[in-house]
DNA sequence: ATTATTTGCGCAAACGATTGCCTCATCGCT
DNA sequence: AGCGATGAGGCAATCGTTTGCGCAAATAAT
């Protein structure tokens, strides 16, 4: 399919002056372009292109034409160009740590949508859960002069955004946050996500429930814990801090952290499993060791994913909303992006709703 | 949060004449900054930072003070700059119809990660399963001058993708191509995939055999139909157009016509569903008829998202190469945007692999 | 018939990086 | 001393748009 992509053709040679261009597939039309066709300048075709014929009195006649000559011939302005003498792009960015999870998808399609309803696009970067490529992305980002960022962060350490602090880059964060770093952020409430999950399963008569937890350090681990532990502590049922395990929102996490659970703490009639991917690895802990749900044990997931509904127990899960998270963030970069001042701070919780399924069994009278 | 919003603080007010910016945000250092504290000229900058401190005989001591000062400032190019310059703006856009959709945040998950591979970033567009998106998507993706795009397109047909055939935009299409259109294209081997499905279900004593398709027209739908028709024909079981229902990818017409068939085709023992929202529609439609998989009926997909191991009965499908094919897309992409050379045309199509589980039943001794 | 306005539009300078073509020194050699 | 070769780096144009001025012609006012 490429005989000739060795360029022996005649037309092609280098032979000797470069003759004019080989008629290559034209760039494309630019301002200039109209104005020799219309006898008129490139000031003026930009002026009526750009919507301002009024403001500088372009005739009537003389708009007619030029709009007409720039359809003839698909004019679109550059952006480049446009971009370097307005500083405006038209781009944010978005970087989030895998987009083949459900989450993170979920978020980029809103903020994708969101976006292009404020004409804007977004530059994707996709960070692997890696700090390093998070930084790199950003800088690229930079360098690219998108007007803002929307960063989905990873690690549990926000040092390396301090720089973004009150920056030129108006940023937002979204699902974890750094308390000490005022940047402005949208997260679900965790904390009473999480307490919401754990009440439901103590109404269901549990008292040994484990926690299935994600990358500690985090903002959405360690709500998600207290939201945990303030439902024991309302009710009166102790902690045990055996019963919280886990290090990472992996699927492996989930599954390895499961098999010792059940090989360590038989007592256990319930798991709260932090993240879709931990309760991912939960099932096929349980399932390998042939444990029914909810019949042997009882399982909430933190996170609703599209299956949830489909799973072989349709799950008990808290939802996260990520239409609303992405709607918010978008609405909290813009608002930055267009303030001429500089970055507001705000967090913004979004709550989450408990979608009751069948993975809960119900062990005793409820108590509530 | 914008008790100031309304500009009247003394230092803003546009009083008299602007007074040399109001020391907002300092833009970016540029080349014309790093000559000034260096004492050298632009030029020269540009040659070290970009490497090219040798071609031009660039003094060492004075690469190295250059490069000194670049760092101190945190100098980053500007693309836009250079991409109006250099006509590469390093970037490639990706269309596709919903990036919520496993499949296609596969796609994007790859081709985000090629692209970078090749220091590329990616815009973003979502089409929305939207005609009218698509191509507004791409017209905004030109006007960034991106240097090449990756497509999944929607829509039985591809005319209006006929403007790019042969253009000054490299394109590849992903997923759904049209043949009349000598555009590249990386697809699964949808005929395949399809007979092979359908032969293990015949192979494991099914006959009626219906066939949830997706929207009739589009090359993935009529691939896999043919598949699944040449093997019913292959082992001399007679086609019946009855079974041959649904006219869209999307979960609705998985149920409805699931449910339909249920009612009007009661000997069916198998069902073959052409993509993974069909088949979560008619998982849904199953469970509500009390219909139980695999004893009531047999189901395999085309397409084996991430959670078909987990559904209610582990779902025997056929796999598709997410990675490959977005790693195809890229190279076809790449070769295009290196080769100075127009398009090539060619398609490849990426290999699909069965994974059994336990959605189908034996019904009597295999005959194969 | 002049002097004001208004109409309608062009000039040229940005924006930031790149690059072909020069220009000075300095050095080596006869 | 004279001449070319080489080393080190600057000038200015360019990419395509936008915009503050400004300028001519046409119309209005005096």
């Amino acid at each position: 399919m490429d005989e000739m992509s060795q360029g022996s053709n005649l037309e092609n040679g280098r032979t000797s002056k470069p003759k004019a261009e080989v008629a290559r597939a034209k760039p494309h039309p630019t301002l200039q372009c109209i104005a020799d066709r219309s006898g008129l300048s490139a000031s003026t075709i930009s002026r009526v292109l750009s919507g301002q014929a009024d403001r500088y009195r372009i005739s009537k006649a003389t708009e007619a034409a030029i709009r007409k000559i720039a359809k003839e011939v698909n004019f679109v302005p550059n952006q480049l160009a446009r971009g370097l003498r307005l500083k405006k792009t038209l781009n944010v960015g978005l970087v989030i740590p895998d987009v083949s999870n459900p989450f993170f998808a979920g978020i980029a399609r809103q903020v994708t949508l969101g976006a292009r309803k404020h004409e804007y696009s977004v530059v994707l970067c996709d960070s692997q859960d890696n700090i390093e490529l998070e930084l790199r992305s950003l800088a690229l980002l930079q360098s690219q002069h998108v007007e803002g960022v929307v960063l989905c962060p990873v690690g549990q350490s926000g040092q390396h955004l301090a720089q973004f602090v009150g920056g030129k880059l108006p940023l937002v964060l979204v699902d974890r946050f750094f308390s000490d770093l005022p940047l402005p952020y949208v997260s679900s409430d965790n904390v009473t996500g999480a307490r919401q999950a754990t009440e439901f399963l103590l109404a269901n008569g549990h008292r040994r429930i484990a926690c299935l937890q994600g990358l500690p350090g985090t903002s959405p681990n360690e709500s998600r814990v207290r939201g945990y532990k303030e439902a024991l502590a309302k009710h009166q049922v102790p902690i045990d801090e055996a019963l919280v395990v886990g290090d990472s929102f992996s699927e492996q996490s989930g599954y390895i952290e499961t098999k010792l659970l059940l090989r360590n703490e038989p007592g256990v009639t319930a798991i709260l499993a932090l993240s879709n991917l931990n309760v991912l690895g939960s099932l096929r802990a349980l399932a390998e060791e042939k444990r029914n749900i909810p019949e042997d044990i009882s399982i909430v997931s933190f996170d609703d994913p599209p299956y949830a509904a489909y799973l072989a127990t349709p799950m008990t899960s808290i939802a996260q909303s990520y239409s609303e998270m992405g709607d918010v963030a978008v609405k909290l970069l813009f608002d930055q992006i267009q303030s001429t001042r500089g970055q507001s701070c705000g967090g913004i919780l979004i709550p989450t709703s408990l979608v009751v399924r069948k993975s809960v069994k119900q062990l005793q009278p409820v108590f509530n």
